[in-house]
DNA sequence: CTGAAAGCGCTTACAG
DNA sequence: CTGAAAGCGCTTACAG
């Protein structure tokens, strides 16, 4: 079994008067090799390893053997020269999203996992400012297919300016009120509503919600989804109830105790964070959850788990969302068709920030998808 | 003032009948156009925008302004099949460090910041299981110059099939014995050896130490400091008051309470998220944080924010290890020296978590660097 | 089904 | 200092 390897000749000297003499002595295999040995020309070499059609049944299996125990591997950098694709996506994220929320860590898991499943690079770009220089300059580069962006914490002239770099895009939890953008998102007003109908189950009647940011189309549609809900339950809406946050827990915390003098008895949060923050504030306050105020949040990650009482929540499917905007994006790139909005349901998830002793008729643990 | 653009065919017509279609126009903007324009050869444009000596200053600054105007960018697959460097470096961690720790989302930040100042590309590659593969198969792909690897959920094995692959290599966060590879870290054993003298001061006598997990350096260089820093304040050893974690919250609240059992009037934890699964557990046993317990933390991630009391830190200077890492790694291609062990101070943040009333002689929020 | 040939856009010795 | 030329490793019409 033969093994080549690139071999890289680092001249890192004790001396270090050796500088520049950075070689990389590229004795990898070839195709021409793969070709060779496996009496072929380069052009059926190519098309047998890269599932071409026009190439005999038994060529094919030749070639592909013998690129195996050569130990071939393409040069990423000349089939991407020659065929115009470099197999590598880009994923956008504004730069602190990823340090502030958990959200976004755990997008970022499910996206580089979903690229490695296929077999694609992946590209991470923290954008800072002007976020269409980078993307275009990256696309122009060559250096990626398509790009995934995380728009969290984007307005829409980020998202607008993106699309006018003309590249294959994904918008991933997408918050835009376009129509005419690719989205992989979760569901957000109906869910928000199953909430709201499960409290009212728990015998909470003054049902108050905390917002996500002021702008931001998945705050709208969850606020939606539980003045619906409301409706559907029969309980007036009522102003005092809903409070502006931002999805930080922060902010949450700073702004709950004012809500908790209009004496709701559950509180409905934008997301996790506004969850935790508000929770810090009810015990703050001396009150109990649920007990006195149940809680619900939203997104369900990892800093749920580690709560008391553990929290209530819509799971956003990351794993799936992952998927399906690398595969829709390379659909895109491949200039088939995609559905412009993807929405998947998160699952509802029940623990004990709801669950009120002798509230419901709803059993301890359900996990409703 | 042109602007060419690359553009794309993106034939996603509504019948869906045209996949395959695929086709990239590249219009762009080439080397070509940028000699012809400006009167020169390939070559000389070639070294005159590369800062390659052997150009005539005014054949320089022409060739540059012409690139400029025409909006030229040199295509990186064509750059790199003919010069084997890629301008891009990997970042390689395991997959679920970058959701479980706010440690892991700071990094892969720092990172992405510095290699985006360095204009560097920055593929990420969450590890699963078998690491030299994915990695040499970058490295041969001609994807990757060189890699950068958090190292902290990691064996010794996995250091070891990494450096097998022979490619320039800094692990960050170094988490081995191994004297001959590169990396970049905070230094543990002084600084937190510094917070238990500070909590000394405040006038702990019996000061805990929760470990991080057993086998990793790091934990076991934050327990040496810890250590030596009892003899220097003349406190005696006492085994009880060292308990093993692994550097989650979760498992932090678990043990806690049986070290509680010892009487401690202070607790270095060996992270801020052990710090945090402390706290809880302090909390549920109905002590007061920092009067009973004294409660210091190491990393200063994001999490340590939203804790009541504040907690009282090691910070870790994320950016600085992100910037030496890629500067380093870059130095590293390029076949200059670059130290084996770069070791950097956290800074020490002194806040409630382990300010006791009249305890200290310290101001209320020192910074120490 | 198969191969010879051109070409992707750049860099880099090598001569001048 | 400058240019002509070869070559990086692949893909893809184009002929057979």
């Amino acid at each position: 079994m033969l093994t080549w390897k690139r071999f890289r000749t680092q001249e890192c000297d004790r001396n270090g008067d050796d500088r520049g003499t950075h070689q990389v002595e590229t004795s990898t295999v070839t195709l021409d090799d793969v070709a060779r040995v496996s009496g072929v020309s380069r052009a059926a070499a190519s098309r047998a390893l890269n599932g071409r059609e026009g190439v005999r049944d038994d060529v094919r299996e030749r070639v592909r053997h013998v690129a195996d125990s050569l130990g071939y591997r393409p040069n990423r950098a000349a089939r991407n020269l020659a065929s115009g694709r470099t197999s590598v996506i880009g994923l956008i994220m504004p730069s602190d999203e990823l340090r502030v929320d958990p959200y976004g860590a755990s997008l970022v898991q499910a996206v580089a996992d979903a690229a490695d499943r296929h077999d694609e690079g992946l590209m991470l770009h923290l954008a800072k400012t002007e976020p269409r220089r980078a993307v275009g300059d990256m696309m122009r580069d060559g250096l990626i297919d398509g790009v995934i962006v995380s728009a969290i914490a984007l307005g829409s002239r980020w998202v607008d300016e993106l699309l006018d770099a003309n590249m294959p895009t994904i918008l991933i939890g997408g918050h835009t009120e376009r129509f005419d953008v690719h989205t992989v998102e979760v569901e957000n007003a109906t869910s928000t509503g199953t909430l709201v109908e499960h409290l009212h189950q728990e015998g909470c009647r003054r049902i108050a919600h905390i917002r996500g940011r002021h702008g931001r189309v998945d705050a709208d549609q969850r606020e939606a989804g539980y003045r619906a809900a409301l409706d559907r339950c029969g309980l007036r809406f009522d102003p005092d109830l809903v409070v502006d946050g931002d999805f930080s827990r922060h902010t949450a915390r700073r702004i709950t105790p004012d809500l908790l003098e209009h004496r709701p008895d559950a509180i409905v949060a934008a997301n996790d964070e506004t969850a935790i923050g508000a929770l810090k504030a009810i015990e703050a306050a001396g009150l109990r959850v649920p007990d006195d105020i149940a809680l619900v949040g939203f997104d369900g990650t990892a800093a749920i788990d580690v709560v008391d009482p553990t929290l209530t929540t819509a799971r956003q499917p990351f794993d799936r969302m992952g998927e399906l905007a690398v595969s829709s994006l390379i659909r895109l790139i491949a200039g088939d068709d995609v559905p412009l909005q993807q929405v998947v349901p998160p699952a509802i998830e029940l623990a004990a920030s709801s669950q009120r002793t002798g509230g419901a008729d709803t059993p301890p643990h359900v996990k409703t998808e």
